[in-house]
RNA sequence: GCCCCUGUAGCUCAAGCGGACAGAGCGGCUGCCUUCUAAGCAGCUGGCUGCAGGUUCGAGUCCUGCCAGGGGCACCA
C-alpha cells in the first residue's frame, strides 16, 4: 500500500477513535485523504480533515486537529507528526525509513511505479484513428502521445489493456480519395481530368498514383469517362496506411488491433446487430426518407441520423456498430476514446447511443483534445488535409525527434489549446525539457560505468548511510512516481507525468552537484551507488511509460 | 443564437477532491568545469491568476454574469 493511503488511514482510525472516547462530538466522517503540503517545512503529507470537521463538530479546527492527532498510533515510516494552524495534522516521513526504501525499489526494478488499482479487467485504448486518406498530421501526433502513454499507464496500474486503431476503409472518404488517386493516376496518361470536388489536393495523392503507375503500370486505366476500378480503392487506402503506419513506427506506437470499419457490415454482423438492438429498445425511428436515432427523446439537441435515405450509413451508426463490438461483442470493461476538439460534439450522441445499447456510459471514455497550431515563427501552418500543403507528423518527427515530440506534448494538458511552434522546437532542442531528464539518466549510467571499471560492488551498501538532504529529497521524490501513475490513471491526465519526470531529474541533478557518488569512502560509495541505481530505474520506468527513450549516453 | 475548451510572469505551460506564502521551463542579467557527463548547478529578474459579483473558515480551482480567443452545431467524418 502507498505510503500516502497508510496515513490516510492512520487519520481515519485515529479519527474514529476519539469519536469512540469522545474526544469529538458525534458527526459523519468523510473520505480521508492526505496531500502534500506546498512548503517543505510542513512535511511530507499533511490531512486537512479537522478543517473539514470543525462545522459539524461545533469546534475549533486545532482542537479537532488536536484531538485526532492525539489518538495517531506510531508507525515506523513517520518521524513526526504536527498540529499546525489553522487545521492541519502534517506528517513528515523518517529518514531512515525513507533510506530503507531504496531496496525496495531495486527489488522492483523497471516495475517500479506499478500500482494495483486493477485486476486484470480489460481496458481499450483507441487512438489516432485517423483516415487512411492523407499522411498524419500533429494534431494526430497528440491524440498519439496522449493514447499511448495513458495504455502504459493503465497497463502499470494493473489493467489488461489493448491499443487499437480503427481504420475508416468504409466511409465516402476513401471512397473520394479513390477518386482523387484515380485522377492523379490518368493525368500521369496524359488525360485531362481534375481532381474531384472535396477531393485531396494535397502532392502526396501524386506521388501515390506515381507509384502505382511505376508497379502496375496502365493497369488500372479504364476507358476515359467510365468510373475507377473498384480494386483501386483498396489497394490505395493499402498504400496510403503503409504511409501512416510507417509514420506511428517512426514515433514508437506498438498497437495490438487493427480494426477495419468494413468488418462492422459483414451479414449479421456488429452493425446489423446494433440497428437491430437500438429498434428494440425503441430509439429508432424513420422520417423523411432516412432513419434516426431519437437523442432528442434522450435529452440531447436534436435527433441524428443513421441510415440517410440513400441507405447508406452515417459515420454516427458505423461508430454505435464499433462501440457495439467493443462492448458487447468483445466485452471490454472499459473504453477510452482519444479524440480530437474537432469531435467534440459528437460526445454526447455517442454516450447517449452507449447507453442505448444498454451499456453503462461510465465504461466510456471519451478524452477531448484541443486541437494544436502548427506555427514557424510567426506564421501559422494549416492544418487541414483538405489543403494541398501540409506539414506532416513525420517531418515533425525528423525535424524535432521523436522523444521531444512526445515530451512535447505530453506536458499540457489535453485541455489546453497548443501552439508547436516548429521554429522554437528545433532551436530548443539543445534546451528542451526532454533532454534535460533524459541527461539526468546518462549521467547515472556514467556513474555506474565508473564505478563498474573501478570495481566497486555496491550489493551491500548500507543505507543508513543515506542522511544528506540531498540524498532524502532525491528518495522522496523516486517514492512519488506510484502516485502519480495512480492519478494518471484515476483521472486519465497523462500531462502529470512529464511533470513528474522534470521534478525528478531537477533533484537528481541538485544531488549530483552536491554529492559526490565514487569517493574514496566506500561505504558511503556503495550506499550511494545503490540510491543512483534506484533513481536510473526509476526515471527509466517514467520515461518508458512515456514512451520516451532513455539514454545511457548523452 | 446554442454547446464544449481556454484566458495564470515578456513567451510556452503547471498547480491531484477547494487548502498553508500561485510554481517550472524558455528569454534577460551575474557567477561556477585539474573531479562520476557544464545538455549541469547557484543567484537575480519577473504576477491585480481576463473583468465584476457570489458560495466558503479558506477560491487560480466551485456558481452567476460579462469580455476575448479556439472548436463544434450536416442525410461530412
Amino acid at each position: 500500500m502507498l505510503i500516502k493511503h497508510e496515513i490516510a488511514r492512520l487519520v481515519a482510525d485515529a479519527t474514529a477513535r476519539a469519536l469512540e472516547e469522545g474526544d469529538l462530538p458525534p458527526l459523519a466522517l468523510p473520505e480521508v485523504t492526505v496531500e502534500h503540503p506546498a512548503r517543505e517545512e510542513h512535511g511530507d503529507y499533511a490531512a486537512s480533515l479537522p478543517m473539514k470537521l470543525a462545522r459539524a463538530a461545533r469546534s475549533d479546527p486545532l482542537a479537532v486537529a488536536e484531538a485526532i492527532a492525539r489518538h495517531i498510533r506510531p508507525s515506523d515510516a513517520i518521524a513526526e507528526v504536527v498540529v499546525a494552524p489553522p487545521g492541519f495534522i502534517n506528517f513528515r516521513l523518517g529518514d531512515a525509513w525513507l533510506a530503507r526504501q531504496i531496496d525496495a525499489i531495486l527489488a522492483q526494478g523497471e516495475r517500479f511505479g506499478d500500482v494495483p488499482l486493477g485486476q486484470d479487467q480489460r481496458f481499450q485504448v483507441e487512438f489516432v484513428s485517423a483516415n487512411p486518406v492523407g499522411p498524419l498530421h500533429v494534431g494526430n501526433g497528440r491524440g498519439l502521445a496522449i493514447g499511448d502513454t495513458l495504455a502504459s499507464v493503465l497497463a502499470a496500474a494493473g489493467y489488461a489493456v489493448e491499443r487499437e486503431y480503427l481504420v475508416n476503409d468504409a466511409g465516402t472518404q476513401t471512397e473520394t480519395f479513390a477518386s482523387t488517386l484515380y485522377a492523379r493516376y490518368q493525368q500521369l496518361f496524359g488525360r485531362e481530368v481534375d481532381i474531384p470536388e472535396g477531393g485531396y489536393p494535397g502532392h502526396y495523392v501524386v506521388e501515390l498514383a506515381e507509384e502505382l503507375k511505376a508497379e502496375q503500370g496502365e493497369a488500372f486505366l479504364r476507358p476515359p469517362g467510365e468510373p475507377w476500378p473498384p480494386e483501386l480503392h483498396d489497394v490505395g487506402v493499402a498504400k496510403m496506411l503503409a504511409i501512416i503506419r510507417n509514420d506511428l513506427a517512426a514515433i514508437g506506437v506498438n498497437y495490438d488491433a487493427w480494426f477495419n470499419e468494413k468488418s462492422l457490415y459483414t451479414a449479421a454482423g456488429p452493425y446489423e446487430r446494433a440497428m437491430e438492438l437500438l429498434r428494440e429498445k425503441g430509439v429508432v425511428t424513420e422520417k423523411e426518407g432516412a432513419i434516426w436515432f431519437t437523442s432528442s427523446a434522450l435529452g440531447e439537441d436534436k435527433d441524428n441520423v443513421l441510415v440517410r435515405s440513400t441507405g447508406s450509413p452515417t459515420y454516427f451508426a458505423s461508430d454505435i456498430a464499433y462501440h457495439y463490438d467493443k462492448f458487447l461483442l468483445r466485452g471490454f470493461q472499459r473504453v477510452i476514446d482519444v479524440w480530437g476538439a474537432d469531435h467534440q460534439g459528437h460526445v454526447p450522441r455517442m454516450q447517449a447511443a452507449v447507453a442505448a445499447l444498454g451499456v453503462d456510459p461510465e465504461r466510456l471514455d471519451i478524452i477531448v483534445y484541443q486541437l494544436v497550431t502548427l506555427r514557424r515563427g510567426a506564421e501559422i501552418v494549416r492544418l487541414s488535409k483538405r489543403t494541398g500543403e501540409m506539414i506532416t507528423l513525420g517531418e515533425v518527427v525528423e525535424e524535432v525527434g521523436a522523444d521531444a515530440c512526445r515530451f512535447f506534448f505530453l506536458a499540457r494538458s489535453a485541455d489546453s489549446h497548443m501552439d508547436f511552434d516548429l521554429e522554437l522546437a528545433k532551436e530548443q532542442s539543445a534546451e528542451n525539457p526532454v533532454y534535460y531528464v533524459q541527461y539526468a539518466h546518462a549521467r547515472i549510467a556514467g556513474i555506474l560505468g565508473h564505478a563498474a571499471e573501478e570495481g566497486v560492488e555496491y550489493a551491500d551498501g548500507d543505507l543508513a548511510l543515506l542522511t544528506h538532504p540531498a540524498e532524502l529529497a532525491l528518495i522522496r521524490k523516486m517514492l512519488l512516481l506510484p502516485e502519480v501513475v495512480e492519478a494518471v490513471a484515476l483521472t486519465l491526465e497523462p500531462h502529470h507525468l512529464p511533470h513528474y519526470a522534470l521534478e525528478l531529474a531537477t533533484v537528481f541533478h541538485d544531488f549530483y552537484e552536491k554529492c559526490r557518488v565514487v569517493s574514496d569512502d566506500l561505504p558511503l560509495s556503495k550506499a550511494r551507488l545503490k540510491l543512483v541505481a534506484a533513481c536510473r530505474a526509476t526515471l527509466a520506468r517514467t520515461l518508458g511509460l512515456m514512451g520516451v527513450s532513455a539514454p545511457v549516453r548523452m
